[in-house]
DNA sequence: GCGGTCAAGTTGTCAATACAACTTTGCGCG
DNA sequence: CGCGCAAAGTTGTATTGACAACTTGACCGC
């Protein structure tokens, strides 16, 4: 299976895709090496710098390490953030996914909305779901996303699929970054009824903006949750700490 | 002022500092365009890939935003985490913490404690305190600082300095990441007293974990606040890169 | 068996070149 | 004056090529 010449995804993201899933397909496993830069270059019939590219993504995205002159290992699997949705990352809630279940909670419909920081009112097309464990409802999210950033979005099938995953195979985009609030919150009728808990019950509400390139308002969400049922958790590193970090010779 | 061929410090290194001093130093403006990649390639008399790593690393930091046809723009300063507490750095923050006062609320004392994961009762020094806005109780905040990582810190006067500098230039640490996780609580006597709230009141409770080095038992902190005087937001970004968080009182 | 050296292999840095995809600007026409 | 188009400019992707800096493994000598 070679990389496709003729998509309008450039190689080097086919290549890091490719790399990804033979990872999680347990054909590279942690700790092991990946196939040299110049044996990747030569299976793919692509250039070194593109394969560099590709693991170039794949080390910011934490995937994998190279040390110079030994190879590129694989790491572990990190702990990272789905901005499109609370799945934390700890080890009880990844127990608790397997038996998660995502519904939609009312037919998506369009709305003109104005959120702050926007003057003028513009086209949304209004979601909500509500994400069950074993039966019992965990989470309940109201998200507006922007027709003129998604266009036909209610084409698509909403409530079976990863969000993430259908708007970066439809729409090939990925979200740059996300500001997010914390409030508690007394749960009004609606909450209340979704998460099958009483009126006025004191509630984590998580309000989420995804920034899409320069685009501030491409998507907004409400999340709201009993934080007895589903375990609001994340790990912080440092800003400018990062893997790349200046060494500066003595 | 040309880069240094000679020295051990890559070309692109160079240019991505030479680049970030511009900006500090007024040269380029927020919003505005650096120079194009081919015009820094001309001036300094190096390739344009060299530009582009250099240019790629200051993305990367969240300095410098490129734009396809358009140019390279200078990005607002981002907002750097400080792991210790819940200050941030925005400029509206900045305001209010003219009028913050962050005092003790109880003298610091040993207690030996076993936090989960930590299979033997450890020494830690308990650290109480509270910080007020305009006299408005915003944050009530308890620390546990491993006697072992920071050995005889109740000689340090905590009450009127940064507790980050103090641990930086004392004991020459610095944390490489925090764990911490959201609850909503009800106000006991204690922490209602604190908040200048009622018992039972819903709050915010956060509680992180600092680590530094290998060790996840240095700092445990907990902290409560209501939000609607404190405003507890943040800006993530996709993977592994560097979180942020941007706090301030409403 | 251990230590040192060297060659092969690998990643890191850097360059020139080319084309694609996009933005911006200027000019001409109605 | 406004619109459309073309040219110029800019970033994004990709290639070939070269050398530096480092790691690893094999081999040899003690």
């Amino acid at each position: 299976m070679m990389l496709n010449q003729q998509s309008p995804i450039p190689l080097y993201r086919q290549l890091a895709t490719r790399i990804s899933e033979d990872i999680e397909a347990g054909l590279h496993r942690v700790s092991e090496k990946i196939p040299s830069e110049n044996e990747l270059a030569q299976h793919f019939s692509i250039g070194r710098p593109t394969v560099r590219q590709a693991t170039d993504l794949l080390v910011r995205q934490g995937k994998l390490e190279r040390r110079r002159g030994s190879g590129t290992y694989v790491l572990p699997p990190t702990q990272s953030i789905d901005l499109f949705s609370l799945a934390g990352t700890s080890a009880a809630l990844r127990k608790s996914e397997l038996n998660a279940r995502l519904e939609l909670t009312a037919t998506p419909k369009r709305e003109k909305i104005s959120f702050e920081g926007s003057e003028l009112p513009s086209d949304y097309l209004r979601v909500e779901r509500r994400t069950s464990v074993d039966d019992t409802p965990v989470l309940y999210e109201t998200l507006w996303l922007s027709t003129d950033v998604f266009p036909d979005l209610e084409k698509h099938n909403l409530a079976n699929q990863s969000l993430s995953a259908l708007i970066r195979d439809v729409y090939f985009l990925e979200p740059s970054s996300a500001d997010q609030t914390f409030f508690v919150i007394c749960a009004d009728d609606a909450q209340a009824k979704q998460l099958d808990t009483k009126t006025g019950t004191p509630l984590l509400r998580v309000y989420r903006q995804l920034h899409f390139g320069n685009n501030k308002h491409a998507l907004h969400a409400e999340i709201v949750c009993l934080t007895d049922r589903f375990e609001f958790s994340q790990t912080l590193f440092p800003a400018n700490a990062a893997q790349d970090t200046m060494n500066q010779p003595v």
